[in-house]
DNA sequence: GCTCGACTACACTGCACAGTGTAGTATGGC
DNA sequence: GCCATACTACACTGTGCAGTGTAGTCGAGC
């Protein structure tokens, strides 16, 4: 065991150079393409036009890369506006706005990609799944949050907010998700995205809400 | 090579064996626990009490022994009543039994379990996944065929039959399905099941109902 | 001109796993 | 006794892959 080699078992690279780019460029193609099993690091290589070995300068392993890739696109996609109920608007315009952020995020092209691949890794280990997927945590918190101050505010006849919500996103998630992410179905033209939403809406304010409000 | 050792390379054993049923079961067990890729033909022999080539006597490989699982608990779980529309009946009470057979299949432990294993082997290859789980589609054409019908009695206000289908359905599985999947949650109780399954067909009716039939 | 950090090329270890080949054992029917 | 069937034990091949070790190249700054 040559131990004294040159600094021991720590990461050799820590400044943010091309190559580094180009790894996660390409790892990201990779892993969102062929899942997390169906890349190897040398593919990653490859596609990267690097040496496999600077790979690992600038990753520590395979799970750091992709937790790196997964934080990345999730920030990307996690810049979205609040949504904080409003007394004075009307509700249905309220509903339509965060039911549209919500499909807009969740029928994005790379978030689904990223469902895809992170739901077949974590799947057997489920609390992983929704906890690395969380950018549709928060907006199911806001529309929760939202359909509770609807309910004390008069406009909403309904027992849980949190079922509620779920209906809601079940609504729209059965049109504009699912589908398209366990039946290979094209995504949803923005028209009909609007018209899920617009539908969905429909159907939970008929039902949820209050007859003059 | 020697070719004339005993038949060449055909399955060496064919009659249905009690080995047979143990590999079966011990493969069901750890399929369903650990994932596709997650068990290995070894520990399956293993927890079978039984040789690893006892396993490729009976089947000629992994792929063949999980579809033969797959199947066969498929074949258990989709021995469900046909729904079909009734003029005669309250639509209402046509919706709540179809819905209820609906969540009852999609709630079972097993049909979870098998769904997954199956999307995080399929969902790369979305079209597999969808083939594969068919259970749930059987009931979804008569669903789609119940609301169409519904329509032209004038008992439904409806464009589109598959949208209002994946809606109700969407209602249902976004309370007893997908949390259970994809985060861990406890299955439903019955007595929550038979909720969401009321709450579902509620929405539905108070929108797409036609106010006096 | 030398050093140092980033990078390459490539060989190599170690592991897990699918699937095979084969010699040998136990059992029941003839 | 003999033979076939079902099965075991176990060694073995081949492959794909994560991760490592190392010698050497190249360019920038001193």
């Amino acid at each position: 065991m040559p131990t004294e080699s040159t600094t021991g078992p720590a990461p050799r690279r820590r400044g943010h150079s091309p190559k580094r780019k180009a790894v996660l460029d390409a790892a990201t193609a990779e892993f969102l393409a062929h899942g997390f099993a169906g890349t190897s690091m040398d593919r990653i290589a490859e596609a990267a036009r690097v040496s496999k070995r600077t790979v690992y300068d600038h990753f520590p392993g395979k799970d750091a890369l992709f937790q790196a890739i997964a934080d990345e696109i999730l920030a990307r996609i996690s810049d979205m506006p609040e949504h904080v109920y409003a007394p004075e608007r009307p509700l249905e315009a309220q509903l339509l706005a965060i039911g549209h952020t919500f499909a807009e995020t969740i029928t994005d092209a790379e978030f689904m990609d990223l469902s895809r691949v992170v739901i077949a890794r974590f799947i057997q280990r489920p609390s992983m799944a929704e906890n690395t997927l969380k950018a549709h945590r928060r907006l199911r918190r806001d529309m929760i949050a939202l359909l509770a101050a609807g309910k004390k505010d008069g406009r909403l006849s309904l027992r849980s907010p949190e079922m509620a919500a779920a209906q809601l996103c079940g609504l729209i998630k059965e049109l504009a998700f699912w589908p398209q992410l366990t039946a290979g179905q094209e995504p949803l033209s923005t028209r009909a995205r609007r018209a899920a939403v617009r539908s969905a809406v429909g159907l939970f304010l008929d039902h949820y809400g209050v007859r003059d409000a």
